[in-house]
DNA sequence: GAGCACTGC
């Protein structure tokens, strides 16, 4: 232990100076004007933006969270928005501690994590700027389909997927010297996992050092949980925020959010108005309400720029929430003001600055899993304190502003709890549970999670997985799961990827698969900001892009384009022909546009594709297609598709509606299906609810299949009472006299 | 015959 201890202390090189680079500089036998990073001399850049970072509150603790950092292995931080933690903590890690290796070729890297791509993006360009140096080079950043970092790279910011990737082939994460998570408040179901994995690695790596930033005061929470480690707070740099309540509860809250719109624009200064609602009809319809109210009220007030916001909403039509207010209609006439009607993406991804007026009812849907029914439901509730408090902070960013909260004061402090749930207690931990045994966590019940999840949830995972021939009898990680750990898919998906070879059809299913997996990332580029925060919730789905685009003014154009691509055996077998139509159309954007498809969906779809392609090369995974004109071509899809879906079946009743199978709820084929009949049984992708039950994206498949490919799911002694069982025996029998007859052949 | 809060690998 006392060798440990000297060996960290002289590892650990503290500048005394609190004056940072220069000095350094001269340190290292150069100049005050060499950049010790690249060897240049400093620009003038370098040393105005230098000047206007030590005017930001962290720099006044320098000194003590240096000396905090030295003293102990981890640390908490708690800053607000302004404090410029996320930029500067950093950067004061790398001037203090030895990055050197025996290998001179070679540095040791400080992490940084953040829960979104973007603020990894921006947050590392601003660094390096900060720093003189290219970014990639000794700044750089790494996220999924983009590592922008090099041999050189000293310092890395990354999202929390990421690093967590990262542990699963470095379980020590020995290329780090400090890992930074922050944001870690959000609570990603990323931030979780590392919580408690960088817990263990700290015990076996006495020379690493964890500092957890979080902008709220839960931090007490992480101080119990990191065993008592020191916790260091920062102020914040907002404006003041007057908190508006209303006196009576509010019978409908769209009304109540249009009547207060309307009455700031006569009765308030100018400054814009933010109003959160909670999904994309409502705003659209919020928008209609609040132009024709205003139109209404005639020149007696100034006009307005009424802008919807939400993430499915085009990336050119996002851009307009940076667009000014209107100006006023004759000179010296009452002002123009913009109205940004938004959903949460405003709370936390997106920052609009000039917002005065936050108008805030109280909601916003959320995700809620049921892991008894395994079904995850969208809906809308009330939100945390912590999560108003984040809303009401957005009319503070460049000026004092105000909030308007549509609810009684009374209500805020006894019906809002404290804060949102954690990701990690309101999912389907499947994937998790994954990746947490190829991390090498065995014992699943006794892993110290800061906020245990289920013991219910985490057997419904570890019986998905075991299901899957993932993890075997024991609980342990088979050579199946090793591979299926390794693709950014759900458990079910990844399982018909690795077995599609030998249905002869893994190009097929990598089209499908890419197609299922949405992420529309990356198109927030230019929105992105600085600015971050707060708990409000996230989770872990399967959620389905929208491939076809359906303009109000066009419904009619739009469904018949998509008929057109319409597969009478299921959906999924339509988006394969939408995939390969872009494909044969040469990723024509103008294609996309005149046959109703969605190009960034197609396109992003394409780019996962490109990465599982990858994966499989790494595995030698065979690339392979049934002959097209084939009978089989179709029916091996369908076939590998259920070798990972075999989970999710519904059967038809002679009553005629579905019951899915084993969990025997009533569901209904949701109307946006392609199929030109109602099939005996069928596999979904999701299971939605909203008016009904619904089961989203099927595809036709045979009852023979089911007792062929998944009989150990289909075991009939461990099955309930019900219609499809006495298919499923009749059909066993079948197979059996099949079986007998061919044996009476030979 | 219906509708999609937000992220991430």
């Amino acid at each position: 232990m006392a060798t440990e201890r000297r060996r960290k202390v002289s590892l650990f090189d503290v500048v005394e100076d609190p004056g940072g680079g220069a000095k350094k500089a001269k340190a290292n036998g150069g100049t005050d004007l060499i950049n010790r990073w690249n060897g240049k001399p400093y620009s003038q850049r370098y040393r105005d933006i230098l000047e206007k970072r030590k005017t930001l509150p962290v720099w006044h603790q320098k000194d003590e969270f240096l000396q905090a950092l030295k003293d102990n292995q981890t640390l908490i931080l708690v800053g607000e928005t302004g404090s410029g933690k996320t930029t500067q903590i950093p950067q004061f890690v790398l001037e203090a501690v030895d990055i050197e290796t025996p290998d001179k070729r070679r540095k040791m890297m400080i992490a940084c994590t953040q829960p979104r791509r973007v603020a990894a993006m921006s947050v590392s360009r601003r660094v390096a700027e900060e720093m003189d140096v290219n970014i990639g080079e000794e700044v750089g950043y790494s996220i999924r389909f983009e590592d922008c970092s090099s041999a050189r790279t000293v310092l890395k910011y990354l999202t929390d997927g990421m690093l967590l990737r990262e542990a699963m082939t470095d379980p020590l994460l020995e290329r780090y010297k400090v890992i930074v998570l922050d944001e870690a408040h959000e609570r990603t179901l990323a931030t979780d996992v590392l919580f408690g994995l960088l817990k263990e690695v700290l015990r076996n790596r006495p020379d690493l050092k964890l500092v957890v930033m979080s902008a709220t005061l839960e931090a007490e929470k992480f101080q119990g949980y990191f065993n008592g480690a020191p916790l260091m707070k920062v102020p914040g740099r907002l404006h003041p925020v007057e908190i508006f309540y209303t006196q009576e509860p509010e019978r409908d809250y769209l009304e109540a959010a249009i009547r207060t719109v309307v009455q700031i624009h006569m009765c308030e200064p100018s400054g814009d108005i933010l109003v959160f609602l909670t999904g994309e009809e409502e705003i659209e319809d919020a928008c209609r309400k609040i132009n024709k109210e205003v139109s209404n009220l005639g020149d007696q007030v100034g006009p307005v720029k009424v802008v919807p916001l939400y993430s499915t909403l085009p990336p050119a039509m996002q851009q307009k929430i940076f667009e000014p207010a209107p100006p006023p209609l004759k000179e010296g006439g009452p002002p123009g003001r913009k109205i940004v009607v938004s959903t949460n993406i405003a709370e936390t991804s997106l920052t609009i600055d000039g917002i005065v007026y936050v108008i805030d009812p109280g909601f916003a849907k959320q995700v809620v899993y049921n892991p008894r029914v395994r079904v995850e439901s969208l809906l809308v509730s009330p939100i945390s304190k912590a999560s108003a408090h984040q809303r009401s902070g957005r009319a503070g960013r460049t000026q004092p502003g105000k909030c308007f909260r549509l609810y009684t004061e009374k209500s805020f402090n006894n019906d809002l709890q404290p804060q949102t749930y954690p990701e990690i207690l309101r999912s389907n931990l499947a994937n998790t549970v994954l990746t947490l045994k190829k991390l090498g966590i065995d014992d699943l019940v006794h892993f110290d999670f800061m906020d245990p999840p289920a013991p219910e949830t985490l057997m419904r995972a570890l019986e998905v997985l075991n299901y899957l021939g993932a993890l075997d009898d024991d609980g342990n990680l088979t050579k199946l799961g090793e591979i299926m750990s390794e693709f950014p898919l759900d458990p079910q998906m990844s399982k018909m990827l690795v077995v599609s070879p030998e249905f002869n059809c893994s190009n097929e299913i990598l089209s499908i698969s890419a197609m299922l997996s949405g992420t529309l990332g990356s198109s927030h580029q230019q929105l992105s900001s600085l600015g971050s925060m707060p708990p409000v919730g996230m989770h872990h789905r399967i959620l389905i892009p929208n491939w076809f685009v359906r303009p109000r003014e066009a419904q009619k154009a739009a469904d018949e384009a998509k008929a057109r691509f319409g597969h009478i055996d299921g959906d999924h077998l339509t988006l394969l022909n939408v995939y390969h139509a872009y494909k044969q159309n040469n990723e024509d954007p103008s294609w996309c546009y005149d046959n109703f498809v969605n190009h960034r969906a197609l396109k992003s779809a394409d780019n996962v594709r490109q990465q599982l392609v990858r994966i499989m090369a790494r595995f030698n995974l065979k690339l392979c297609s049934s002959d097209f004109n084939s009978r089989d071509y179709y029916v091996n899809i369908r076939k590998a598709m259920l070798a990972g879906n075999f989970m999710q079946v519904a059967h038809l009743e002679r009553t005629g509606h579905y019951l899915t199978v084993k969990d025997n709820q009533v569901v209904h084929l949701h109307p946006s299906n392609c199929l030109d009949h109602k099939p005996e049984w069928v596999i979904y992708n999701e299971y939605v609810l909203t008016s009904r039950n619904f089961i989203r994206t099927v595809t036709d498949i045979r009852g023979e299949w089911l007792v062929d490919i998944a009989p150990h799911y289909y075991d009939l002694s461990n099955f309930p009472q019900c219609e499809a069982k006495r298919v499923l025996e009749r059909l066993y029998k079948k197979r059996e006299k099949e079986k007998e007859e061919a044996r009476s052949r030979k």
